[in-house]
RNA sequence: GCCCGGGUGACGGAAUGGCAGACGUAGCGGACUUAAAAUCCGCGGGGGGCAACCCCGUGUGGGUUCGAGUCCCACCCCGGGCACCA
């Protein structure tokens, strides 16, 4: 027979009693209209997979969760609300797979969801709950959509896209990862064909330069600088004798003597007008052969490069020259102007292709041990630095400085002028999918592409049975005329609805602007409340999302900004990015089938000792690898703070243990430190030094209250029942974070190194600050020191107070 | 190829240029128990020594410094991002 301790610590009734108390008394609930120091703190919402929480959701949410009870005891006035991102292929392949219908199964899921997330303790005012799914949610989505529209930063026009053939949608750039689907792992087709497209690139520089200026971390900022990706250098202009113009980008215009040959993308509006007859069967050959391959076999590099002869000519404009016109497929049409001017001495893509079809390759620039003579190698095409040669009027001139001459002095002559490109493409916004909103669009034979009225919106999706993609490049709702048939609103007459969806990112670029008014039908977000609770104080959230949801997200805020809707530039004024749980050295993955499942732990375990076990394993912003080995660690640290709690119960003795109260001091200063940086893990082991130190010592109420106080964001459940137990009324979450002084938590003494030539060879004890003389003449009378520097001259002796005496001999 | 982040006991990890390995896990020894679990006490980088102690040790090789896991240079490996971006 198994003999159970009489009131051992239950996790399970422990939780499940505050979590109904918390429901009962409205401890999660946030005024937010009531006065305090507004603090608005925001995790990533999820979106409502069919398999529940994923234990990175319970991380990502916990470390959230923690900070946000921490600002609260620190007298903040916490708003942290909760939601999901529900619409999106992703939800809507899983329907498809379980043949479901989405607007059935995504209740379900979120309701799972939600109890999950109540389960983990997560402090949140469910009166704001909001889903993207919602028409109430989506009739706003729809509008900005429409500010965006009315603006003029979203247009439709056709152009090459990503279109992955498994989920059979376009693909924004941002969901390409290194030519596949990011979904599903497809290998993405290019087609061309009309979408919606945001001007995000018209916001490229402000996106760019107030990175420098956010308190964001510092691995999201590279991302998205890199994303951007921002390269400076001039527009050039090549003339052919037809007059016409070729722009080119180049970031080496001070090249430009070394330019002996163009290449256009094959994709190139000019091709067909400057191919002359003789070429013309050849060039159009190979533009058919360039169309038929995929992505990723066109933009891998290291391979052969190809090309064909235009049989046009155009000039160079700092030489005069006529240099031949290529078209090749290792110029993109999507970057820069889709033509280069090709300087192959001084750029290996450019050696490689003149060496193939055997174009001349001069030097215009050479380093201290070259000139104008020395034979180029492809290696040397690739360095940057030296002098011009070669290079008429400027031969001589330092490379950098020739950048900007050559530049002006083109400028001059109409055929150049400084430039700046950015790998960033606009924001490819519709998808040709069921689960997300309609685009508010109606087209009219007369009047194109019209706005739907305000006072129309929401545009509800319509419930069909029949949601499945199709190959058309059109979406199911345009196999439903009825939908679709809709007046103009301008002239009235028969027109019809856009069929295409928006992007899931249009969804979440927007939704922490709706929480605090998701209580509101009228507005999409109130100006009062958004001028005192935004922009977010603190966001929390995966860098998967760097360069998608994180950018739009400040990019919609931004062109609200501009239009007057909002106050403030930037979304997020902290961002902190968590670090990834990963299992036996690997990303979870189902196809691994290593993905930890929370709730079977949180049975065992209970939601707190899950909690603070993932806080544990690693720093927070660095993530860690799960095992489950060490979770009794942390239920063995609960158990032994149960045990104080009892003891504490009981009369204490009269004497204060000064100890444990400097310690006491010492460890408060460190947990308010660390948690407030998101150092959880090193915050929890402090408090266990701190509880093991309780256990020895002769501890009082007044050293046990603070512990449970520093608990309370980590083990929100567990400290409640403490505090209770301890005599305490009310909810921990109104007390007060407990107070620290740094000068009460020094030890009176300090152990202080001797070195003896950098080796350790004693540790004395002595009073804190400790003059240098006495610290030195105490080290010099140590045995153990003595026998080092016993008939040597001391040479040097470095003295830092209460730390160190180091000895030169 | 380019841009980040990292490499520390058996394991997860800790260390404002100043005692490397806090805290925890596994392990080992002991107490309690008929026994086991739980709990409690102790040990816990490697090597040497009866011992006080000594030597070596933070991916590799150099350097700066009285002193380097920490700073600098070169390289190797792992993780992430970008990738024919002109």
């Amino acid at each position: 027979m198994t003999e159970i301790a009489v009131d051992a610590y239950d996790p399970t009734a422990v939780e499940l009693k505050w979590q109904s108390r918390w429901e009962e008394r409205g401890t999660n609930r946030v005024d937010l209209a009531g006065s305090g120091r507004p603090f608005y703190n925001l995790m990533m919402f999820p979106y409502p997979s069919a398999e529940g929480l994923h234990v990175g959701n319970v991380f990502a949410f916990t470390g959230a969760d923690i900070y946000g009870r921490f600002r609260r005891l620190r007298g903040d006035h916490v708003f942290q609300p909760f939601g999901f991102d529900a619409f999106g292929i992703h939800s809507e392949n899983f329907a498809l797979k379980v043949g479901i219908h989405p607007a059935e199964l995504i209740p379900r899921n979120i309701a799972r969801f939600r109890t999950q997330v109540k389960r983990v303790g997560i402090m949140t005012d469910w009166r704001y709950e909001l889903s993207t799914t919602d028409p109430g949610y989506y009739k706003w989505t729809q509008w900005v959509f429409l500010q965006l529209f009315n603006a003029g930063l979203v247009s439709r026009r056709r152009g090459a896209v990503n279109w992955c053939p498994r989920d059979k949608t376009v693909l924004a750039n941002e969901q390409v990862i290194a030519g596949r689907c990011e979904r599903c792992d497809s290998l993405v087709e290019v087609r061309f064909l009309d979408q919606w497209y945001c001007a995000i690139t018209r916001y490229a520089d402000r996106l760019l330069d107030h990175l420098e200026t956010l308190d964001w971390s510092q691995s999201t900022r590279l991302l998205q600088t890199n994303w951007i990706g921002r390269s400076e250098g001039a527009e050039l202009v090549f003339e052919t004798p037809g007059g016409q113009r070729i722009t080119v980008f180049t970031t080496r215009p001070d090249t430009v003597y070394g330019a002996t040959y163009l290449v256009l993308a094959p994709e190139h509006a000019l091709v067909d007008t400057i191919t002359t007859a003789e070429q013309r069967n050849a060039v159009n050959g190979y533009k058919r052969e360039v169309a038929a391959r995929d992505i990723v076999s066109r933009k891998v590099g290291d391979k052969e490069k190809t090309g064909v002869f235009t049989g046009a000519y155009a000039r160079n404009p700092a030489t005069g020259a006529s240099v031949p016109i290529w078209i090749a497929d290792y110029v993109l049409m999507e970057y820069g102007s889709g033509a280069i001017m090709a300087v192959p001495g001084h750029d290996e893509r450019d050696f490689d292709f003149a060496s193939r079809y055997k174009l001349p390759i001069p030097r215009v620039v050479a380093g201290p041990e070259q000139d104008a003579k020395t034979p180029l190698t492809r290696a040397e095409s690739d360095i940057q630095g030296g002098r011009l040669v070669n290079s008429g009027e400027f031969d001589g001139m330092a490379w950098a400085e020739a950048k900007t001459r050559i530049t002006e002095r083109l400028a001059g002559k109409g055929l150049g002028k400084a430039a700046r490109t950015y790998r960033l493409h606009d924001w490819c916004i519709s998808r040709q999918r069921y689960w997300g909103p309609p685009i508010p669009i109606i087209y009219c034979d007369e009047h194109g592409p019209v706005a739907v009225p305000e006072r129309d919106l929401p545009v509800l999706l319509p419930m069909v049975t029949d949601t499945r993609p199709d190959d058309s490049g059109i979406s199911p709702l345009a196999r439903h005329e009825s939908w679709y048939r809709a007046p103009c609103p301008i002239c009235g007459k028969p027109g019809r609805r856009e069929t295409d969806v928006s992007d899931t990112f249009l969804d979440s670029s927007w939704y922490f602007l709706r929480y605090p008014s998701a209580d509101r039908s009228d507005v999409p977000f109130d100006a009062q409340l958004t001028k005192k609770w935004l922009p977010v104080t603190s966001y929390i959230g995966g860098n998967e999302h760097a360069v998608l949801h994180l950018l739009y997200s400040r990019f919609v805020t931004m062109a609200l900004h501009d239009m007057g809707r909002l106050g403030f530039e930037e979304p997020f004024a902290r961002f902190r990015a968590h670090g990834t749980i990963v299992k036996d050295g690997a990303k979870m993955s189902k196809s691994r089938g290593n993905v930890v499942v929370p709730e079977p732990y949180i049975d065992q375990w209970g939601a707190d000792t899950f909690r603070m076990y993932l806080m544990f394993l690693g720093p927070y912003q660095e993530g860690g690898d799960f095992r489950d080995a060490g979770i009794s660690g942390i239920r063995r640290f609960l158990d032994k703070v149960w045990g104080l709690i009892r003891s504490a119960q009981s009369p204490q003795s009269p004497q204060e243990d000064k100890a444990l109260t400097r310690l006491m001091h010492r460890t408060i200063e460190k947990v308010t430190i660390d948690t407030e940086s998101l150092s959880y893990n090193t915050a929890i082991a402090s408090m266990m030094e701190y509880v093991n130190a309780l256990r020895d010592g002769s501890p009082s109420r007044a050293h046990i209250e603070p512990l449970v106080l520093m608990l309370a964001p980590y083990a929100p459940h567990f400290a409640e029942e403490c505090w209770e137990r301890l005599g305490c009324t009310g909810s921990v979450m109104d007390a007060r974070w407990p107070a620290y002084d740094a000068d009460a938590g020094q030890e009176q003494t300090a152990v202080v190194v001797v070195q003896v030539n950098g080796k350790v060879r004693a540790r004395l004890t002595l009073p804190r600050a400790t003059s240098q003389a006495d610290a030195i003449k105490a080290a010099l009378a140590d045995a153990g020191v003595r026998k080092f520097i016993d008939g040597v001259e001391v040479k040097k002796v470095v003295f830092v107070p209460d730390k160190l005496v180091s000895l030169v001999v």
